[in-house]
DNA sequence: AATGTTATGTTGACACCGTTAACTTACAGA
DNA sequence: TCTGTAAGTTAACGGTGTCAACATAACATT
């Protein structure tokens, strides 16, 4: 037992995102996440200037799993059309299945690229690997000429619409017509959007 | 002088919204809304169960706020394309103008129908305006037949994507294309996504 | 007009929170 | 071994959400 912890900064990132995921950012608290990590309620001072710090740094956790995810799900496709699919399959499902971390890690401190430059550049990470799978598909032919990241905007504006209006319980479009899934809904979408970006027959 | 306010409910939903759009929805207490509204700390509770239930009120307005505003730009507008175009324009500039009250009207209790449905039902208002405008569109022969909710999905999903990605400062595409406005951004995703949505030549 | 009910406001209190200040301990290099 | 610094502690401040108990105004019934 030592008066000093050793690691306390990971001990708390991982106290924190374990009380994220239960509860939402919003009910975090710092003296909760001390207590979780056996420590008092003013330890994460020494390693964080300020709540919302802490916060950052488990987003960019966040955008550092959700990367990892993405490659492993494409690894291996090499159509460029459903690697892009799979891509954003991957990228829904990640916010599906931890909707608390998502809505934090797009949350208002992305809006401070100055506080916090390393939560947009992990970010911008995952921007890449759809740039990549883009890029290649234009040197294949397969997608239409063009700024890749005009063509990437795209693609990922649509995909990271679909995934926040799945959080939202908006998808898929209510009514009766609860027999599309989320994923069948991806990729109706998908299709439409592929379409436009297709290149010229 | 009153002792009863006669309409504390409406100040405080104006004192919230006020607040909110000064400095968003994580900052604001209720107190101060209370405050704000010139009354006692605790006269919130006659009106509102919950802090959470007065912030889903607001959301609600806002999604009325931006019903309105759609109609009004898409008002006048004959040729379907331009009128989904328009549309999409309003709807991310309306999130630009109130970043902080789109966050809200997206937040959290979206994902709880059970509680807030008002503010779900508001929300899938703005949602049919969109859904008309690509009805109309399929019956002019403009865009291709199928589901018009499928369909008007994959428009919601991009225009949702674009405002999400543009209050978090990840558009326009970084590095030095800062030439490329929010706008002309949001014009060259929807050709993109139009040419997909279009019917067959 | 008098009276009782209910809606709407108030004050006071409680536990919790973020953050600062002042203090203590462990370790690392001279 | 001494000393400075990094990393922990306790104590305290003002602010917050929420509840319980109380007060007043408006209204409905007679």
């Amino acid at each position: 037992m030592t008066y000093h912890h050793g690691n306390l900064r990971e001990a708390l990132l991982e106290a924190a995102t374990d009380l994220i995921v239960k509860d939402g950012p919003q009910k975090l608290s710092l003296r909760a996440t001390a207590r979780q990590a056996g420590v008092s309620q003013t330890a994460p001072y020494r390693h964080f200037s300020e709540k919302e710090e802490l916060l950052a740094a488990v987003g960019q956790r966040g955008f550092r799993q959700m990367h990892q995810e993405l490659e492993s799900r494409m690894n291996g496709i090499t159509n460029s059309r459903e690697r892009l699919i799979q891509g954003g399959m991957a990228y829904v499902e990640f916010a599906q299945k931890n909707p608390h971390l998502f809505r934090l890690m797009f949350g208002p401190m992305m809006a401070k690229e100055e506080e916090y430059p390393e939560l947009v550049l992990s970010c911008q990470d995952c921007f890449g690997v759809l740039l990549a799978v883009i890029a290649e598909g234009q040197e294949r032919g397969v997608f239409r000429q063009g700024d890749v990241e005009v063509l990437g905007t795209a693609v990922w504006s649509t995909v990271h619409g679909i995934a926040h209006l799945a959080l939202d319980g908006q998808l898929p479009p209510r009514k009766e017509k609860k027999f599309l899934s989320v994923a069948g809904m991806l990729r109706a979408v998908g299709d439409i959007l592929i379409d436009g970006l297709a290149a010229p027959a």
